[in-house]
RNA sequence: GGUCCUGUGGCCGAGUGGCUAGGCAGAGCUCUGCAAAAGCUUCCACAGCGGUUCGAAUCCGCUCGGGACCUCCA
């Protein structure tokens, strides 16, 4: 089955095609790391993770780049220290690169927790000044850049006009219509610079206080905040690639600034399939910073926040994310991701129970029907990533096979029941789809072994209590460790089981 | 104001015109010393009004509601 993705260039699910089978390049727009990393930004990372998992499944070699936002529009953390002490003294006390880095080892940090798989190439903006110095002459030279006044501007209606006739004018990724823009567009600061207003900086000049400066052909200043995507993309992935991701509010202005530029300096669309996820609303509401309603990675994983009745793990938070297809919004909120805590919970208890168990081959099912029921399901799971990635899907068939597993493991059904082939062909496909693809993996703290064994012992003692019928004591150990969080079950033959929740 | 998206049961969330999405919560049953877990069964739905169709949650129109983008934004 051919893998389809959603265009948002061409608004259709459309085969996927590598331009370069089997190598595949895709760039996913990087956090800009003047601040901590919130939930919505969990999304794209999450959903491309997923992408790029599922490619490198299908066998294809992926470089996958993902920048780091670290240089250029730093204002708003600058401004806030502004209003607390003077300009001399932020030039004293405040080292950009010091947020730069704090902020990008916190980005790290929450990028491993969700266990998200290292990009390709993780380049940073302000390591590539040089190639955005680059491509701004050309775009200058070839007449769709200006200098007015220590600052470089990107002529948009110039390249509306020249680029509508080759089918493909400025908002053509969304949809965006240029006259309509003249019209609406509100005035900003320095409007009069610009020869119009929808035109976009290439490059700033910098005022006497900012601090992040660097020399180029207009004098010291700073790169314009889309150009770097276009310089790191050209470099790493060629004039053209196979897929752009980014959050939906990307798509105007930057990623469409992005093609106007990439497309004046290497004549093509940059990238072949846009692939944007939706956002992740609160109360209804957009995550983000001007809606003042975001929670902090931090906050979520220790249940800091007024908005939080406790804390949610970072797998909690993944499996939450993937239950759901990314081009629709989702809402956060405690009832949902509760839920998603308890239904990732009884998936992983299956699915763990049932890695552990040694299978014979062979073709006998005693009960044809689960057996070839099972079968479709499991072979449905790659069905619906194929399908623009669908793991909303993936998760409900995973829920349809865990009653078969968890039957198996309570004895409601004799192995029998399946074929050996068939148990085989679900637990290998269950670790491929819940692992590899989906990336969720089994969360334990430090120190688990030992805690078994002490848990094991509290079992052995119950077991004895329970045989004499001392329920007083067998009640006493079952309660306090069902309060510390540690679930003991009976089972049928006499047996116990815990969990650890 | 402009462009676009969206409205599914108590909550979250899939749904390609005809078939139970799925999860969580609720109810019942089985199992159990009692529980829990698990399994089985089950209640609750497609914003409203029209239209197309043999048949619409799914297509079209209108009304009402929600949201995103147009400024930094994942």
């Amino acid at each position: 089955m051919p893998l389809k993705i959603y265009n948002s260039l061409t608004r259709q699910k459309e085969v996927f095609e590598p331009l370069n089978a089997p190598y595949v390049g895709m760039y996913v727009c990087g956090p800009t790391v003047s601040g901590e990393s919130h939930l919505g930004h969990a999304r794209p990372f999450i959903t491309f993770d997923v992408v790029y998992r599922f490619l490198l499944y299908k066998g294809l070699k992926v470089r996958y780049v993902r920048n780091i936002t670290d240089a250029g529009h730093f204002e708003e953390e600058g401004k806030q220290a502004e209003d607390k002490i003077a300009t001399k003294a932020i030039l004293e006390k405040l080292e950009p690169m010091e947020l730069v880095q704090k902020y990008t080892h916190l980005y790290h940090w929450a990028m491993e927790q969700f266990n998200n798989m290292p990009p390709s190439i993780e380049p940073t903006a302000t390591g590539h000044i040089v190639e955005q110095i680059e491509m701004i002459k050309k775009i200058i030279a070839d007449g769709y850049g200006y200098e007015a006044n220590g600052s470089v501007y990107f002529d948009v209606v110039k390249y509306n006009e020249d680029y509508s006739k080759k089918n493909q004018p400025y908002g053509i990724l969304s949809g965006r219509n240029l006259e309509e823009q003249l019209d609406t567009t509100r005035e900003l600061e320095n409007q009069e610079e610009k020869k119009n207003k929808v035109d976009f900086a290439l490059w700033k000049k910098a005022p006497v206080e900012h601090i992040m400066r660097w020399q180029s052909p207009w004098g010291e200043g700073f790169p314009g905040w889309h150009i770097e995507c276009s310089a790191m993309a050209t470099k790493y992935l060629g004039k053209q690639f196979d897929i752009h991701g980014g959050g939906m509010d990307l798509q105007f202005p930057h990623h469409e600034c992005e093609i106007a530029q990439s497309t004046v300096c290497n004549h093509q669309m940059p990238a072949r399939y846009w692939m944007h996820n939706n956002m992740i609303t609160i109360n209804g509401r957009k995550m983000g910073k001007s809606y003042n309603n975001v929670i902090k990675l931090s906050e979520l994983f220790e249940g800091n926040h007024p908005e939080l009745t406790q804390a949610y793990s970072p797998m909690t938070v993944r499996f939450f994310i993937l239950q759901s297809q990314y081009r629709g919004t989702l809402d956060f909120s405690n009832e949902a991701l509760q839920a998603s805590e308890k239904a990732l919970r009884r998936l992983m208890e299956a699915y763990e129970w049932l890695k552990a168990q040694s299978f014979t081959a062979g073709a006998n099912a005693t009960d044809a029907a689960l057996d070839s029921q099972l079968k479709t399901w499991v072979n449905e799971l790659e069905i619906f990533m194929d399908d623009d990635i669908n793991t909303a899907k993936v998760v409900a068939n995973l829920f349809e096979i865990i009653p078969s597993v968890n039957s198996l493991k309570d004895k409601h059904i004799t192995a029998e029941a399946v074929s050996g082939d068939t148990w085989l062909f679900v637990q290998k496909q269950l670790e491929l789809f819940i692992e590899q693809i989906l990336g969720i993996k089994v969360e334990q703290g430090a120190n688990r072994q030992q805690l078994n064994g002490v848990v094991d012992l509290l079992v052995e003692i119950r077991k004895d209590a329970k045989t004499r019928k001392d329920f007083a004591t067998s009640d006493k150990i079952r309660n306090q460790l069902a309060a510390m969080g540690i679930q003991i079950k009976d089972e049928k033959d006499g047996g116990m089981s815990y969990s650890f929740l």
